[in-house]
DNA sequence: TTGACATGTCACCATCAGGTGACATATTAA
DNA sequence: TTAATATGTCACCTGATGGTGACATGTCAA
């Protein structure tokens, strides 16, 4: 009857790990439970209590391992309009918003994590949220390296910039997924998305035009 | 024992209904079922289905009725920059984006309608989602009219610069209940929403400056 | 007064959740 | 060989959920 399954505990703990990633992906966070988890990993739900403390060691395991947010490598990879050129930074920017939001489209699994970050907030999202802000401030310190500005004015001056498109990104996204249209756009299309990007690399060369300098504040 | 409860069909339709939103706003929308709409309203949960045939009914008739967004009165109440002052529309846009703020920061259970509209989809959010939507897009119409601009051109135009940053509003103000800081921005302070203000003015600006005549296509 | 209906109470069901104890068997060290 | 341990299976518990049927009683028209 019982088919005897192989003996082997790193085997089981992998499987676990996917079915994480698997269960977001194609359920979303909502369907994350202990019962689903090992009935997906075709295992008992004893085996997650005893290899990783319960289903919160399981989730903060997977937010370790797992690669559900970009990198900075990725997101600032050439070619990147460098300090030389004209309006450098300006379509630096926009360029990352633009991958940025590429990224978001082509992983269901970032955007459930964006989803349920808003919604809930537990042990989980709080793993996931660090990797995803650590990695954030990584990309603007290497940003700022990148044009020579001192970081801290950097933020002072991009990080609005960066919070409201960045914000923006998310949400479209996210939204995306279950509903088409937001304001007239087509948040499924490659349309819509050329659109906002030129929308947004227009709002950032109108910040630019004010102030980008390091020398700004207000 | 049994206390024989006042008999007032009204009176519990009502105290259903306002239990929907003492519940969003006290626990959040996790927490709306059947079971506790009936223990918070103090009656059985049968007269959820009898008076409103379920939950999802009980939760459109508060859909309808609730008064959990802004109303486009509000949004536009004067003063507001008219078409005879200079970068009117501009200026309007960014008014529009501080009110549209300030709404979100001090009504609780309009964040969680935005993040469970993110984060879920089923007959309550899908019901929330249509009164959003039709209100904005009467405000936007009511906008073109404001400025004597077509509809259609003027959706077009500013339709993307609305989508990016009403989207940005809402997600960082839900994301501001939980989560204090986001890219260097506080998002629980004053001071935090007034440089988002500025910078999505200087953002507003910026595309303006290129293009937001009734002209423009690109 | 009587009878129909509206309002409200209660008990119960199946299902799912997270969680635990008891057991079977493969592996490995003594 | 034997005994301890690691791995995996199974049965069961408590509690909460959505949902329904049976019942008690107030209200109101005939």
């Amino acid at each position: 009857m019982s088919e005897a399954r192989e003996r082997d505990r790193e085997a089981t703990k992998a499987r676990l790990l996917q079915s994480v990633e698997a269960l977001i992906r194609e359920e979303g966070f909502g369907a994350l439970g202990i019962n689903a988890l090992a009935k997906r990993a075709g295992t008992d739900k004893v085996l997650i209590y005893r290899y990783f403390g319960g289903l919160a060691g399981l989730l903060s395991a997977y937010a370790e391992e797992g690669d559900f947010w970009w990198h900075v490598d990725d997101i600032l990879a050439e070619p990147l309009p460098g300090p030389d050129e004209a309006d450098g930074l300006s379509r630096c920017l926009g360029v990352i918003f633009a991958r940025h939001a590429a990224f978001l489209r082509a992983h269901a699994v970032a955007l459930e994590v964006i989803a349920w970050e808003i919604a809930q907030r537990n042990e989980l999202t709080e793993a996931l949220e660090s990797v995803r802000e650590s990695r954030s401030q990584e990309m603007m310190r290497r940003l700022a390296a990148r044009f020579d500005l001192d970081v801290r004015e950097f933020l002072a001056s991009v990080g609005p910039l960066f919070a409201l498109l960045g914000a923006a990104a998310n949400y479209l996204a996210a939204r995306g997924r279950r509903l088409r249209i937001f304001n007239g756009i087509d948040l499924q299309s490659d349309e819509g998305w050329r659109t906002l990007e030129r929308s947004a690399a227009r709002m950032i060369a109108g910040v630019a035009s004010g102030a980008f300098s390091t020398y700004s504040t207000q």
